[in-house]
DNA sequence: AACCAGGCGCATA
DNA sequence: TATGCGCATGGT
């Protein structure tokens, strides 16, 4: 079976795959962070959910963490890599914890970690988090799964190629009731498709030619660039600021962001997004 | 029932 | 470089 560094171990049922000691990893706080949008909750407290064409189930229990109907080779090679399982997540957060607010957000939600989700996905998925809530972004996302993606037999949609956007009109997009980011979405695909935008390189480019890249699409400016970085293209030391992270900055951290977050600033920004967003008394407060 | 949301583009100085 | 405003839609 697989070989992962640390302690994770891996355990084989029927039903699935077990993970075994994996503390750095809370499937709610994960799921639930703000980080990606197309996870459903279920009626046991399982997220089903998919990247590419692979779905996978996944639930929290007391003797690990259960990823039904995911075979050896789809865990080895989808989900190994989607839940960023190579990563040290312990040797990370004992790293940020110098700083005390970072002590804080660890401790608040220690079971976080960053998804390495699709670059496409990742991309339209933060153009259309702009100016927007949590729930909304869900269901437009959802929407824009189900009209423009291909279904599966199980009931399930692929994330929509960016050719199959590129096809349709300004018109056809109104039904995402997405409002001013239907154009913004439709920029990006017509982009992408042709080649103009290479969402593939962003990975690898350097980091001024990857944001400048993302940001010849229209309505792709310095944050959602860094969210398709961080979020779609592993780049860790992307730092996205939206207006939690902007107020987080003035209040928690007058004088910059520490040098302990210096190689892992996109974890980093994770953990204080989550933490001031959801934790009373995290901002203001005190 | 206002107010505002994981921003961005554009106008103005 | 720095503000300020409108933008579509709908959650709280």
């Amino acid at each position: 079976m697989t070989k992962t560094d640390s302690e994770i171990n891996i355990k084989k049922v029927n039903s699935g795959i077990i993970l075994c000691n994996c503390n750095d990893f809370d499937v709610a706080q994960t799921l639930d962070c703000g980080q990606a949008f197309r996870w459903r909750k279920m009626g046991d407290g399982s997220y089903t959910g998919l990247t590419g064409r692979t779905v996978c189930n996944i639930l929290q229990t007391p003797d690990g963490i259960l990823l039904r109907g995911v075979t050896d080779r789809e865990f080895e090679e989808v989900w190994y890599n989607y839940f960023d399982l190579g990563r040290d997540y312990a040797a990370i957060k004992q790293r940020l914890s110098a700083h005390p607010v970072f002590a804080k957000a660890v401790e608040y939600a220690p079971g976080i970690r960053v998804l390495r989700q699709d670059s496409w996905e990742a991309l339209c998925s933060f153009i259309i988090s702009q100016n927007n809530h949590l729930k909304r972004i869900q269901g437009i996302v959802r929407r824009l799964c189900e009209v423009f993606g291909e279904p599966l037999e199980n009931g399930e949609y692929l994330f929509p190629e960016p050719e199959a956007l590129a096809r349709a009109s300004l018109e056809e997009l109104a039904v995402l009731r997405a409002g001013f980011r239907a154009r913004y979405l439709l920029d990006a695909a017509r982009k992408v498709a042709s080649g103009q935008v290479r969402v593939q390189e962003l990975a690898k480019l350097p980091l001024e030619e990857a944001r400048a890249e993302l940001m010849k699409i229209t309505g792709v400016g310095i944050k959602v660039a860094e969210c398709t970085l961080l979020y779609g293209c592993g780049r860790i030391e992307c730092f996205p600021v939206d207006v939690w992270i902007g107020r987080a900055m003035k209040q928690l951290f007058p004088d910059g962001l520490p040098a302990c977050a210096s190689d892992c600033a996109g974890i980093a920004q994770q953990y204080i997004f989550h933490y001031v967003r959801t934790c009373p008394g995290a901002l203001g407060g005190n």
